[in-house]
DNA sequence: CACAAACTACGAAGATTTTCGTTGACAATT
DNA sequence: AATTGTCAACGAAAATCTTCGTAGTTTGTG
């Protein structure tokens, strides 16, 4: 029976590993997932496989069937799922509170001139129309990891 | 035998939530916990108190055992412990930039005016100062639920 | 065709997390 | 002093997460 929700679950830990992964090298297959994993961790192949099935279950990532070598996908951008996460944990953690948890983001780390400069275009832009909970998307650049 | 962990451990989501509950009422009692635990979600007394015993082992919480009822408090603030799960996320989803995270956190929710002045407050002092990793302390308000 | 390689599915062991019942100690009440 | 209530400790069941071995199928190769 396939599981009807509407809400994608959070993910676990090692099943953000995966999605991680997808959200650079997407689409991939099992046997890619596997081989870039283990540039990072050591982990076997079949473990890789029943994770992605399991994702798959819950709606976490999405698979092509039509060759031998099934080929996924993740079915939240990244955008989408940090977000997710981000708000789950403002409530948890914050009061439900975002800007507070972005205060202290930003209290943390010495951020660069570029980003400095982003978070300020986006203060602007609140500032000017606050209280509507306009259409805000993020520019995401690349950063070497 | 007692652990000697110097870095303590990412709580789990039930830790979580007995966390939150002592930086808001502590020092407390597991009876005190247990009520308070009990008007947002059902929850065994032993539930509770296991847990926390758990979590004094893990150094999460610290007992004063004077009395018959022991007495809780977070062995973290929660300063401490917000700074330290957003730099394990920003790790984990952002790349390692925390910056990153803020921007999104931020474009999220439509922040009260007063907590963008905040930011705004914060971002002055590191422009200024840049590249330095200052000791920028948050002023924690109050939010009500 | 026979054999090896690559693949999915499945079950299940191991590890961690969550929950609670039971026990025994002590305290308060009658 | 007997009963009832509150407490910590402990063990273990239940639930979830992680890992991998085995089996069976399909594909590629000699």
């Amino acid at each position: 029976m396939t599981k009807t929700t509407t809400t994608l679950p959070r993910p676990t830990e090692s099943e953000l590993e995966l999605l991680r992964i997808l959200w650079e090298k997407q689409p991939a297959t099992v046997r890619e997932i596997y081989d870039a994993l283990n540039t990072e961790r050591r982990s076997g192949y079949t473990t890789v496989l029943k994770l992605l099935q399991i994702m798959t279950a819950k709606g976490l990532v999405v698979r092509d069937e039509a060759n031998r070598a099934h080929v996924y996908r993740s079915a939240i951008s990244q955008d989408a799922m940090q977000s997710k996460i981000l708000k789950d944990l403002s409530v948890r953690l914050f009061s439900g509170s975002a800007a507070q948890l972005a205060l202290h983001a930003l209290a943390m780390e010495p951020a660069s001139d570029i980003e400095l400069e982003e978070i300020r275009a986006l203060l602007k832009r609140k500032t000017t129309s606050n209280g509507d909970d306009q259409n805000t998307t993020l520019r995401t650049r690349e950063r070497k990891g």
